[in-house]
This record gives C-alpha cells, sequence and structure tokens, in this order.
DNA sequence: CCGTAACCTGCAAACGGTTGTAAAGAATAC
DNA sequence: GTATTCTTTACAACCGTTTGCAGGTTACGG
C-alpha cells in the first residue's frame, strides 16, 4: 500500500539499508548515491515509518502530554505551546485528559508507556510516591510539583503572590484574604508561604480561607466567608475562583472593586474578559509547556539520569478588580 | 528493558503464538492456557506494543486531531470529548494546533498519516480540493464543513439563528444585525441564510455587517459600524466576537442590552462569565467531538468507503445580554 | 475400531525499518 | 608493487507482534 523503504531501494538499484542510511545517516553514504536515493524518495512520496523505526532504536519520537481536565482555561495556553514546540523538535504529543481522577491518570500512562518516550504530568493528581515509582520506568516531567529523581517546572507564584500584596498595601489596604486551593495543591502552598511574608513586611493582616474547590463554584461558595471576614482586598487561587467570588459578592451587595479589592492568578481569557477586568498574577504557561518539553527531551536523551529544574518567573498586571481600600483615597496611576 | 510477549512465553512454556492469541483472539485458545498465561502475564506486569502491533495488523489505534488553534475557548470541549470517547474505544489521540496556516496543516498530517489511522479536521483552513486529495489516503472526519467523499459532523447553526432571530423578533425588535464571520467560513454562510429566512418570516429588516475576524478585536472593530448601522439587535459570529462588541459599543456609551441586544454563538465560558452574561446559540461541542471520533472509527473499519454525515442540534440559552427593544415594555419572563 | 472433524498449539514468515559486520574497491603509504 | 587503511555498499539479524499453515490430540459417529 504505503510505499516502504524497500520500494525505494528497488527502484534505486541500491540495497535498503543504503536508503535507510541515507536518512539516519546521511554522511555514511556518498553523495551521488545520496542525492539519487533522496531523489527517488522524493519522487515515490516516501515517509519513513515511525512505528516502524520505533521498534529498532526504541524511540518512539512521540510525547505524553496529561492534564487534569482541557477544558480548564489554564491548560490549553501550555497545551497549544508544548505542542507546537515539540513539533519542532520532531515530536509528536498525546493529549489525555484525566477527568481529575487518579486512577485514570495512572492507568493512562501505563497504556501510554510503551507509545512514548516521555511524559509531562501537569499538576497530577496522583501521589508523589506513585509517580516516583512510575518514574523508573519512563522518563517525567512535572508541572507545578516536586518529585524526587524528576526533572520539574515550577511557576515562582510565590514572587506573584508578594507583588499582590505589595500592590494591595499600596492601595491602603490592612486586611488581606487568600482564598486558598484544594488541600495537597503545591501552588496553593507556595501562596500561602508568601502571603504570610510579604503581609507581615507591609504590615497587613493575613487571613487565609478555604481551602477551596478550584473552579468559579468555589469561588461562588466562598463569598459570603470572605464578607464576613474582614478583609478588603483578597488574592484567589485562580482566575475562576476570583470570578466566581466577584460575582458570589455581587449577589451579597459586596461591589467590586469599590467594596473589595479582588486578584486572580493565571491571566486566562476568563479573567481578561470579565467585567470588571481581573488584576491578576499572570503564570508563565507557554513558557511552561515549552520548558517541559525542552527537560524531557533532555531527560530522554540521557535517560532520565539526571533531574533538572526551571522555575519560571511570574509577574502580576492590574485591571479593574482592584482599588483604593474603602475609605482611603486613590493614589491614582 | 521491558517485558515482551516473548518473556510469557518462555515463563509459561508456551509458544509466542499462544501468548499473541491469548489477547488477540482468546476463544483460540484453550481455557487452562489462556488461564495461566494471563496469570502470567499479570505478575510480570506485561503490556503489548502497539506499535508492533501496528506493523503486522496495519492498525495503529491512534487518531489525529487537528484544529487551527488549541486556545480558542470553542476547541477545548471539543478536544476534551474526542479525546474521552477515544479513549473508551481504546485509541489514542495526537492533538495538532495548525496556528491557522494551511501549509502547516497539511504537512502536519503528512507526517501524521503513518501513524493514525485516521485523522479528524476541526473547521480546516485547507481547501476543499487539498482534503480531498488527502481523503485518497486516509480516511477523515471533517468538522464544520462539507468535503465530497468525506464524513461530516456538522452542527445545525442555521436552526440556532431561527431561534435567536424569533428571540429578538419577540423583544420587539424590528431592525437587526448580523455580524457575519471570516470569509468562506461555512457557517457564517449558514447563519446568513438561516438569518434572512428567518428575519423574513418575523417582518425584521436584517442588515449583515461583515466579515469580520473572529476575535474579540473583530468584534470591537465593528462596533461603529454597528451603532451606525440603526439596529437595535445583533447576532454576532461567536461569543468573542460578541464579547468584543459589548466592549466596544460600552466606549461608544451605547449600553447592553439596554440600547442595544446582542447574541453569541458557541456557549463558550467566556461568554458564561462575561458581564452582562451573552445571551448566546448553544454549539454542541462535546457532542461533535464524539460523533466526529465515532464517525472517523466508523470510516476506518470499512476502509472509508462510506461517507457519513451527522447534523447535530443546536439551541439558544437566554441570559443577560438581550432585552426589550428600546422604548418596547419588556414583556418579562 | 477407524475415519473424520474440531480443537489447540507450534512453526515461520511477514510488517518496515536499523545496525553490526563483512566484503569490495579506491586511496594512501612505504 | 604490496600492504594498509578508508570509504562505500551489501548482507542479515533483529525489534515485538500477528497470522496462515500444518501437525498433533481428542472426541464423536458409525
Amino acid at each position: 500500500m504505503a510505499v516502504t523503504i524497500r520500494d525505494v531501494a528497488r527502484a534505486t538499484g541500491v540495497h535498503v539499508s543504503t536508503v535507510s542510511r541515507t536518512f539516519s545517516a546521511p554522511n555514511l553514504v556518498s553523495t551521488p548515491t545520496r542525492e539519487r536515493v533522496m531523489a527517488v524518495a522524493a519522487e515515490l512520496g516516501y515517509r519513513p515509518n515511525r512505528a516502524a523505526r520505533a521498534l529498532t532504536t526504541g524511540r518512539t519520537h512521540n510525547l505524553g502530554l496529561i492534564v487534569s481536565d482541557i477544558a480548564n482555561p489554564f491548560f490549553p495556553p501550555l497545551i497549544k505551546a508544548a505542542q507546537a514546540y515539540a513539533r519542532e523538535r520532531e515530536y509528536h504529543v498525546f493529549v489525555a485528559d484525566t477527568d481529575e481522577d487518579p486512577q485514570a491518570e495512572e492507568e493512562l500512562i501505563r497504556t501510554l508507556a510503551k507509545q512514548v518516550d516521555g511524559v509531562v504530568l501537569v499538576a497530577p493528581r496522583l501521589t508523589n510516591q506513585a509517580i516516583e515509582r512510575l518514574g523508573l520506568e519512563l522518563p517525567f516531567v512535572v508541572v507545578n510539583r516536586r518529585v524526587k529523581g524528576l526533572s520539574a517546572v515550577l511557576m515562582d507564584i510565590g514572587h506573584g503572590t508578594e507583588l499582590a500584596v505589595e500592590h494591595l498595601a499600596g492601595l491602603g489596604h490592612r486586611r488581606l484574604g487568600l482564598l486558598s486551593g484544594p488541600r495537597g495543591s503545591w501552588s496553593s502552598e507556595q501562596m500561602k508561604r508568601a502571603a504570610a511574608v510579604a503581609a507581615e513586611r507591609a504590615d497587613l493582616r493575613l487571613t487565609v480561607i478555604g481551602p477551596n474547590a478550584p473552579t468559579e463554584r468555589g469561588g461562588i461558595a466562598a463569598a459570603t466567608a470572605v464578607r464576613d471576614s474582614g478583609v478588603t482586598a483578597v488574592i484567589a487561587y485562580n482566575d475562576l475562583v476570583a470570578i466566581g467570588l466577584i460575582e458570589g459578592l455581587g449577589e451579597l451587595g459586596t461591589e467590586v472593586p469599590a467594596d473589595m479589592s479582588v486578584v486572580g492568578v493565571d491571566d486566562t481569557v476568563a479573567g481578561r474578559l470579565n467585567r470588571p477586568k481581573l488584576t491578576t498574577i499572570v503564570m508563565p504557561t507557554p513558557a511552561a509547556g515549552r520548558t517541559a518539553v525542552d527537560l524531557l527531551l533532555q531527560a530522554v536523551d540521557e535517560d532520565g539520569r539526571t533531574a533538572a529544574q526551571a522555575t519560571l518567573a511570574t509577574d502580576l498586571v492590574v485591571r479593574e478588580s482592584t482599588a483604593a481600600a474603602p475609605g482611603v483615597a486613590d493614589t491614582g496611576a
């Protein structure tokens, strides 16, 4: 059916191994032969069969990318970047969605294992232990998590949190709330830690409210607690939670940013389109996707002997959901 | 390295072909043998190597899913559903993003061809001609497009458009605008046609404004034209355009829905989170993803001899961006 | 008790490549 | 002119599975 290396060999009058080498080790074949083979191959429309190649080389040139929920707006930019960068490096990527189910995640990894050279795990739901175990069989890169022996891409949410705290302090807020994320979330922990330090330094009083589901719903549910806590500014676990919170507060008659300032995290489209437009901590998701693939291919090449760590900077973008604390004159911009 | 069929055969004391059949044609092997093999396989942690299997069977059990922009909120729900459904049918899916570039699209399809049993093309940027040509080599399913000889999944945007027109007519609007999409968009054409018919029937005057870029920016850019057109209600090409339009109108001092009603298309998260919440035509994106995979596997099984068409219903969800025409008493709900 | 069919299982050749080794010829050194 | 090395190509085994074919058992009907 499809044209194979053998067809090319026959048409050129050389042995298949010569054709093979023309593509995999061109310097081992003389220039005239190489050119002849290439010409014939092009004419016949020959494309090497990667699956067959994988069988002998042990390299599939495929990658797996596993996320908990493709539809969560945090992921698509990461997926897009990872996929584009992988393609540049001549890799294809399987994208899989675990629906937040750790069991599905493990099963998925297992069936994928034979077909890929490595896997990027974004915000995995599996325990560290389980991941370490799997890491023995296959190169992994985890994003926003630390697992012993594995490469990791971390977004420096701590720094972004500091910026947000300083921004709010500068607007005259004295009491700050933090809507934490799901239990066991690495980034939520980082945020708490950084917020505590920065609040102390800026002489703010910090109240942690949570854990909360990382969704709009989670934000809505937290609205009453936030209003009753006495804070005038809140940093939410992510944009979705922030948006939900704003909606929930609105139903309680508390307006954002007039009565309460709200900061999100991620800088998703959703936050950009929300009214009021969200002040948010920018997560470098496209860079994270690229870096993850980069580290993964590195790990693949050295058979996962070294575990590299990359930390990506975050930033704060001020939009409309934060303003001077009630009773404080706006210092303006 | 990994455990192969041979290891299992050796450990069980049978020939490799028996092990192979245990998994691929269990009824051909006696119950005791089968159970012994299965037990040993389980103990050794054997997993069939799909690439090797693909070599002999010609079935990779992989699918390609090609979209123009993963980050566009229209796609993720479709990708998620397609991927989940494929997994149920024991297929893995490569997701690729063409960045709206037809050349990249074609090259991508070519390199993917040997690795997949078929490809789902969502809103392709290639010409019909090019797709037809590729269709000779590989099973395809196109979503929201009609290509001779290929299976297609179509969303009945026409019906949704009719519903929207009727909804607006019921609110007392007499002059209606339609923000069309990019030139050559199948769904934009469907919308125009349906809107014309429904407007005629409801005795509305219809003005088509466009083409417009399918983005928020495109909506902003159209704001002036919309205000000056004299219409009191607009159906936009998609949610993003609708959101942009609302923003653009706001800057011109035209409030939605008080001064102008706006209807979107797609029902993306973005529209749900927007203020005012968007009245929009619901596109069945998850269903489209599932159906596309379904038709594709069907085409794969019969070697693409038949081309099936599926048309999916759309619906209208009324939220906050539409209201009674200026000067007309709201009939209420 | 034999012939035949049904059922299991083993053998070996694919599938489309890669790669270590060998052989042939050309080039270089002495 | 011969020995040595280098370059180029061919040969063949192998990667992990599947599958047509054939041989060996067992069961069954007559």
